[in-house]
DNA sequence: TATAGTGTTATCGG
DNA sequence: ACCGATAACACTAT
């Protein structure tokens, strides 16, 4: 399930399999997904035209069109995927990610589907129906891509306010890419509590979640997604901090399950070494 | 069997 | 207007 790394591995599935095929036919008659346009527009805007050149910030994608076709815009949501089918159906690439249990040649679940002028086809997989498929979608509301971001303007996201700073890691329209595995990651490779507000994050502490955003970022970019990042594993009941043992605790911050290690994430920013 | 979940958006209440 | 909490989406994994 995607975060900026899987969708970056997604947007090159996109780009290895997809560009610059004609598009024959599309299926976007499933009006949850795609939206806000009436099930036949994106496919009236498309057939005919090719994907260009597909793009990524944070977690959205976007694939410019040939002829001055509109952009498309894709989102993952939690559980989507793109996967490339061959002419004969046979699953071509799914991305180099971990897949979950979902078998190649599954697609039960596809919720968006281009057939190109060959009988391949590219498709959105998506059990959940969280992902979104939309033209011209707003991508200039985000913020700056987590995988590029520069420190000025990351601790300029990150610190103010009185939202708990894994709200703030959290808010794709300050930094774009961090999802939940990600952001607890980035604060225990931190030594920050998630719940200190982020007028409380000092600037020494703001470098190191820069530091730590970069690493976890470009490790899970390497290592093959966000589920390789070294806390993941010891996000359960009976987990322990690698670094000391001291049992992981957890709780619900900027609405969503966070953990924490419940020896070197309890001080506030004031105390914090 | 019941519950939580790697995401986003809209809505409600303070 | 800001902020947080909640629901909704529909399926899977534990």
């Amino acid at each position: 399930m995607p975060e900026l790394p899987e969708v970056e591995s997604a947007r090159s599935v996109i780009e290895r399999g997809a560009l610059d095929r004609v598009i024959a036919d599309v299926d976007d008659t499933d009006s949850w997904v795609c939206r806000p346009h009436r099930a036949g527009d994106i496919r009236a805007a498309l057939v005919g035209r090719r994907l260009t050149v597909a793009h990524r910030r944070g977690k959205s994608m976007w694939c410019d069109t040939s002829g001055g076709g509109p952009v498309l815009g894709i989102h993952l949501g939690m559980s989507g995927k793109i996967v490339i089918a061959g002419v004969d159906g046979g699953e071509i690439d799914g991305g180099d990610y971990w897949e979950g249990r979902r078998v190649p040649g599954d697609y039960r679940w596809a919720r968006f589907t281009i057939t190109f002028d060959d009988g391949g086809r590219l498709m959105l997989v998506d059990p959940r129906r969280l992902g979104r498929v939309r033209l011209d979608p707003p991508v200039e509301a985000l913020g700056p891509d987590a995988a590029g971001i520069g420190q000025a303007a990351f601790v300029r996201a990150v610190t103010g306010g009185i939202t708990p700073v894994k709200g703030r890691l959290l808010d794709q329209h300050l930094v774009a890419g961090i999802g939940n595995l990600l952001a607890d990651q980035i604060l225990w490779q931190a030594k920050i509590n998630p719940a200190v507000p982020g007028d409380e994050i000092t600037s020494a502490e703001a470098r190191r979640l820069f530091r730590a955003t970069r690493d976890a970022v470009g490790a899970a970019l390497r290592d093959g997604g966000v589920h390789t990042l070294p806390i993941i594993a010891h996000r359960r009941a009976d987990g322990r901090c690698p670094r000391d043992g001291a049992p992981m605790v957890h709780g619900t911050v900027g609405g969503r399950t966070t953990w924490w290690c419940s020896r070197e994430q309890v001080t506030r920013s004031r105390d914090a070494a």
